[in-house]
DNA sequence: CTTTAAATGCAATTTGATTGCAATACCGGT
DNA sequence: ACCGGTATTGCAATCAAATTGCATTTAAAG
């Protein structure tokens, strides 16, 4: 109870700060990419707040709103299907965090951890600026 | 003339070789892509092939046909709009090492000597089977 | 030349995403 | 606490990339 109103007041302030009106559609929004793991869908989110009676292009145009100021990073992934992801306080946009995309269920998790070996970092250095890092494969769910 | 004549030779055998059925579609949306400098949307297969009178879902069909044959690859730089570029002689489709694909100009590059960190490796492998590594970001010559 | 499976053209469809607009809700000022 | 202007919402319509169904045509094996 104490946790849902805590929860819930971070949002609304969250929002706020972010110079966005305050509305139920966007603390609920907010709330449930803050509760996920995982870089969620529109279709996930859409899902996640049925029976509250908002509208998917609400959804879709809250999603966009929290991307354009700076609380959400929406991304790519390869299948077609944006993918929006609450950025930690102070993460830089552009700044992605590996992921890993199960070719099969298409499930994608976060890797905070994982990164290339220093030698391969200044390699792709010499090709470019990497600004994401993207590993593919079967979960061990769909294996 | 000759030089037409010898593309389209080309192109007639590798579709040949490739175990597909040659036909004027074919050959002619294998030769935009042979002469592309860089991976193209299938607009922009369809636009080169504009008065030849070939549909829209056959360019779309063939593009897809050279790729499960290995002939092409299909990428996409995060604008939800795949982009189809040929495959050198030889290269392996399932991207067995690491690619750098540029989200700026498309162009992808290989990295034979990108991987991950020991440690990364081990917490990549509690999620899955990692079975291809892709790097996005700008090349030198989009910075 | 005949046969037959593959490929094509055309239209319709799917799906994720976006937009126009009238109605509604937020929020700063009174 | 109320008001007014404007951001936001709901709803339906729309868009664009991609895909599909099906009758017709065509490649290529025999």
């Amino acid at each position: 109870m104490t946790n849902q109103n805590n929860e819930q007041e971070w949002a609304r302030s969250a929002i706020q700060e972010a110079g966005l009106r305050v509305t139920m559609a966007r603390i609920a929004t907010l709330e449930v990419l803050n509760t996920a793991s995982m870089p969620l869908t529109h279709a996930e989110v859409y899902q996640a707040l049925q029976g509250r009676g908002f509208d998917k292009a609400t959804v879709f145009r809250n999603l966009n709103d929290l991307v354009s100021v700076g609380l959400s990073r929406r991304s790519e992934l390869g299948d077609h299907v944006w993918r929006f992801e609450l950025l930690a306080k102070g993460e830089h946009p552009d700044a992605h965090h590996p992921h890993f995309v199960c070719v099969d269920c298409g499930t994608v998790s976060c890797l905070h951890e994982v990164e290339l070996t220093r030698k391969s970092q200044s390699m792709s250095d010499q090709i470019g600026k990497v600004t994401e890092i993207l590993l593919r494969g079967h979960c061990h769910e769909c294996a």
